[in-house]
DNA sequence: ATGTCGGCCTCGGGCCGA
């Protein structure tokens, strides 16, 4: 099985690079983030055509998140229960749903914006809330994974240079703990490896040239149980998605299991 | 370079979010 994640950065303008993704790499299932569209503009059409199932889940112009799968898609959720609000508004930030065997969530956890502002506060609950999760979801033995943006950098091997992020979210200790804290319920980090370089980024910003320069963020991660992490058989970050005319600011993880 | 994208409101360009 063939399992992605991807950050897409709105499905409207990137469907065509979707799509030629769906064709070319052929996974089983696509966990997709940041549609950016409620779920009734998702291209649902184009990408059953190529006979992929499709659960999204979106309620406005921001956030959305969603599953396409050729090996079934069932059980689906949307949100995460007890999930916090931001300024009084629910975000379209988690769906979950079991794909071929495999329970699968995507998520999109918030940004954060800057350690003293509001949205770290509600980030840092979000995370809680997807422990809570995890922790309900693990009591079953097969195989899961919780794939996405989780915007955290794990490590400072995961930024480009950490003195650039010494003010910033994504590299505080409460943001890696809270990762820390999924990992001890019995998740281990899926490390893709690059197709280029030496550490596997997943995100470059569009300005001054980031890309081209490799000054990349690993914040796109796989977290999966030892069922799920023990078939892995090949992980990479696929690079060759963010070159060109048009693309993400994201790179997709290609995850290649045994099951 | 405060550097680039994308959605939205609204039809030119500003604002917000990342």
């Amino acid at each position: 099985m063939r399992i992605v994640t991807w950050n897409v950065n709105s499905i409207v303008p990137r469907l065509p690079r979707v799509l030629d993704f769906l064709e070319q790499t052929a996974p089983d299932v696509l966990c997709l983030q940041e549609l950016k569209s409620p779920t009734e503009k998702f291209p649902f059409a184009e990408v059953e055509a190529l006979g992929y199932e499709v659960a999204a889940y979106g309620l406005g112009r921001w956030n959305g998140v969603g599953i396409v799968s050729r090996v079934g898609l069932s059980d689906v959720v949307r949100g995460l229960p007890g999930e916090p609000r931001f300024d009084g508004a629910a975000e379209a930030r988690a769906i979950g749903a079991t794909c071929g065997g495999v329970r699968v969530w995507s998520v999109y956890v918030p940004n954060g914006r800057e350690p003293d502002n509001p949205h770290y506060a509600y980030k840092l609950e979000w995370l809680e809330a997807l422990r809570s999760l995890v922790s309900s979801e693990l009591s079953s033995s097969g195989p899961f994974a919780v794939l996405g943006d989780f915007n955290v950098a794990p490590t400072d091997a995961d930024v480009w240079d950490i003195a650039v992020f010494a003010e910033s979210t994504h590299v505080t200790k409460p943001e890696r703990d809270a990762l820390a804290r999924l990992r001890d319920l019995g998740l281990s980090d899926v490390f893709p490896r690059p197709l280029k370089y030496d550490h596997p980024f997943t995100y470059w910003d569009y300005r001054a040239g980031n890309f081209p320069n490799n000054k990349g963020m690993r914040i796109d991660l796989v977290y999966g149980n030892a069922a799920f992490s023990g078939a892995v058989t090949d992980s990479y970050v696929d690079r060759n998605a963010r070159k060109g005319k048009g693309p993400s600011d994201h790179a997709p993880i290609v995850v290649d299991l045994d099951l």
